[in-house]
DNA sequence: ATAGCTGCAAATGCTTTGCAAGGCC
DNA sequence: GGCCTTGCAAAGCATTTGCAGCTAT
């Protein structure tokens, strides 16, 4: 269990029923893990062996699932840029990535950074949901 | 089997050995089905049925590992759009995607649309390989 | 008390692989 | 003939689900 006091625990409790979410000790220690410090990208399986080391107890079973229900309440973005495992952001604002084909390194870009202009309109009967941009990037050789 | 002439046939076949591939009968299939005609987006599950159904004799494990040899010979490239499927387009020139992530249909914007400037340098150590710009649409409700 | 949550284990969906049989040059 | 390719079936991952037991309120 991750050792923090007691007001970070409770500050942890409020947001989690803020949005709907029972404050478990699971979902404490999985929130304590992502929100703590700063921006983070995870995986179900990092997140969960982190967990574990931390002390934890929780099953892959509810990582999965915890990770879901705290995307769906906004606390967590999903980034899709590998199709073979998902992996969630804690910065839910709209921004991009650097994906570290080699690495499965995923980071965020400097806001500011980047802008994309000249959008199509969408298609007919469609509307925009988001705008993804990947820059994909692997070690420099030489 | 898709019923083409054999001057077409016999494009294809000269298309594969330029890129170090044989001609089987299965690889002529998929890539007639894949080359006939413009631009398209496959997952191997779709292509695969699609050579069922036009009478083709090609097993699903061929499909996957004839997407990849073709992915590796440059005349398809590999997708990002969904954490749990790959998609595949036979435009391998650099462009962008719309994603309707109820359909689960995948589409090129079209060209000159979409330019993405004040793009981060890299991060040390690191190279850009390539940017992707993926627009998330749904269908327009009301 | 009770509605919600967790965890296991089994099931699922997509993809890869091992290896014997078959096809291309 | 020899090497590459195919196909099946089995294995492999990541992820989801069913359901009995547990927990927050």
């Amino acid at each position: 269990m991750i050792k923090i006091d007691s007001a970070s625990i409770e500050a942890l409790r409020q947001r989690l029923r803020a949005v709907g979410l029972r404050p478990t000790r699971q979902r404490i220690e999985l929130a304590s893990l992502l929100f703590q410090d700063g921006s983070r990208h995870v995986t179900a399986e990092v997140l969960h062996r982190e967990a574990i080391q931390d002390g934890g107890q929780v099953s892959l079973a509810t990582v999965y699932n915890t990770l879901h229900q705290f995307t769906r309440a906004g606390l967590l973005r999903e980034v899709v840029v590998d199709s073979g495992r998902a992996y969630f952001d804690t910065h839910t604002e709209p921004h991009h990535h650097f994906f570290n084909t080699v690495s499965q390194e995923l980071t965020d870009i400097p806001a500011g950074n980047v802008s994309v202009s000249d959008l199509p309109a969408a298609p007919a009967g469609t509307q925009v949901d988001g705008v993804d941009v990947v820059i994909r990037i692997t070690p420099r050789i030489g």
